[in-house]
RNA sequence: GAGGUCGUAGCUCAGCUGGUAGAGCAGCGGAUUGUGGUUCCGCAGGCCGCGGGUUCAAGCCCCGUCGUCCUCCCCA
């Protein structure tokens, strides 16, 4: 039978040059972390569901469960539960499955760093690269496996790990020639405003979704969502809450919010980090972002490309206490996210991806002699004794040369070597550089050295 | 979770109001017996995503399913 090759929904296949630009971005996100003094980890694809549940909100839904291997189906409860009428998947859930893929990176390291503490020093910095999955519908920028490259600090407080991640954004942003800005926040001030305003959690849940999507509706809509959230008491009072709302909401600095009543100790650490940015066309001060992971409990940032419709490509926050979930006390985080698939088509967009053709020379050895041996101990002569970086292929079999030359065309070979029976009598070699169209006939024991000096 | 779009050769796509499939590119062979980005000729390549239904007849209509792309929600 034949099977159709496809992918499931939501993946994707790379192909050569596909993975040649991810490692050019990799490259240099490597590079800058470690340069910042990050130290890298790994940590499995999967995780125990319980690690995983009750930290995202409302996505729960989007998480991978596995299902669990052997005999699981025979244990009672499951029967009990799969013959009776009532058909519940909260409870026939943790019963055949126990593990599920990670969601971000964010949870495991705060598994992680609670598993390990007496191995670790903190502050902890580390970064790290994978992939998570995310049972979302595809769309636009948007798969069920994608790549994050993360940073964080855990075991600090200090506002000096923002700045530092505004720095390495503002690098690597630079490095790769790409504008975007660092739209930045602190959950703090949104809940000092819920409390300023008296609003319930529901209140306050519903406003944050709304102000987060405030660009993308009308001003008519977003009053009128507005108004239905506050307006569900009777009393007069809702009217000036609304004013009073936004008229908070259009502060636009902190100096602003103070002014409104916000208390100091809600704004100070912004008012320190945007004091302290690298670069301020950079930032910018956003008080209707939100985002909407739960873990989040201060900072709070976005990186949004200019000018290219494709959402955020990176975000992350402070968040105060996740490992105590774990049995680690006092340990508060924070980190920063980068979407390896959106970086790549912000590049892709516009067309900044002259990743310099790297310097190794590209060369092959045609096949035009029936002696495979002496092309393999050519190679071997060649790798050992040149000095400069060269990749070496041979052609597979003996076969017409001008299909040899097609495909050397095809690969962007640089120089091939041509050595068939009658330079194997003579004992030359032919050298022909596939850009200039030159050809040069050499003893075969000067090789090297014209690769040495001429290429 | 809600809505829309599309699925035909390896790739990009045509295929009329239903009458059992076509182009370009790529591949292979030749013109050209050891010199590549051009040209010309030829060959091969298809469960028309999969399953069911309607019909004398389905690539085309209907239902389901898998997958694609996109919008909303949310997010990287």
């Amino acid at each position: 039978m034949k099977i159709k090759p496809a992918n499931p929904k939501g993946v994707k296949d790379l192909l050569p040059r596909e993975m040649a630009r991810r490692n050019y971005i990799l490259d240099k996100l490597r590079e800058i972390f470690s340069k910042y003094a990050y130290q890298n980890i790994q940590t499995p694809a999967f995780e125990r569901l319980d690690t995983l549940m009750g930290k995202y909100g409302e996505d729960e839904k989007l998480l991978f469960k596995i299902l669990n291997s052997g005999e699981y189906l025979h244990d009672e409860t499951v029967q009990t539960l799969l013959k009776s009428e009532i058909y519940d998947a909260k409870e026939i859930t943790p019963k055949i499955a126990t593990k599920g893929l990670r969601y971000d990176l964010t949870v495991p390291l705060a598994r992680y760093v609670a598993q390990h503490q007496n191995d670790l020093s903190f502050p902890f910095k580390r970064f790290q690269i994978g992939a998570v999955w995310r049972a979302d519908r595809p769309q636009k920028g948007r798969f069920q496996e994608f790549t994050q490259c993360d940073i964080d600090i855990v075991g600090s407080k200090t506002n000096l790990h923002e700045i530092e991640i505004l720095y390495i954004i503002n690098d690597f942003i630079q490095e790769i020639g790409l504008k975007a800005k660092v739209h930045i926040n602190d959950r703090k001030i949104f809940d000092a405003i819920g409390q300023l305003l008296k609003l319930d959690d529901s209140q306050k849940k519903q406003i944050s979704i709304l102000i987060d999507k405030k660009e993308k509706i009308s001003a008519e809509s977003y009053s009128n969502e507005l108004t239905e959230i506050l307006a569900n008491e009777k009393d007069f009072e809702d009217n000036t809450k609304f004013n009073n709302f936004i008229d908070i909401m259009n502060s636009t600095t902190i100096d602003d919010l103070i002014q409104k009543g916000i208390p100091k100790e809600a704004t100070e650490s912004l008012q320190f980090i945007l004091e302290n940015a690298p670069n301020p066309e950079l930032i910018q001060f956003d008080l209707h972002l939100v985002r909407g992971l739960d873990y989040y409990t201060g900072t709070v940032f976005e990186l949004k490309p200019i000018d290219i419709n494709i959402g955020s490509i990176g975000g992350g926050g402070r968040y105060d206490d996740l490992t105590s979930l774990f049995g680690l006390e006092r340990m508060n985080g924070i980190g920063f996210s980068f979407g390896l698939e959106r970086i790549e088509f912000c590049l892709d967009q516009k067309e900044i991806f002259e990743f310099k053709s790297s310097n190794m020379i590209r060369i092959i050895i045609l096949h035009l002699i029936e002696n495979t041996k002496e092309l393999i101990s050519l190679r071997k002569n060649i790798l050992e004794n040149a000095s400069k970086n060269l990749i070496i292929d041979i052609y597979p079999e003996k076969s017409k040369l001008d299909k040899q030359f097609q495909y050397a065309d095809k690969n962007k070979f640089d120089y091939a070597l041509i050595y068939g029976d009658s330079e194997q009598k003579q004992g030359k070699i032919n050298i022909k550089n596939l850009k200039t169209f030159q050809q040069e006939t050499l003893n075969l024991d000067d090789l090297t050295k014209f690769i040495n000096k001429n290429i």
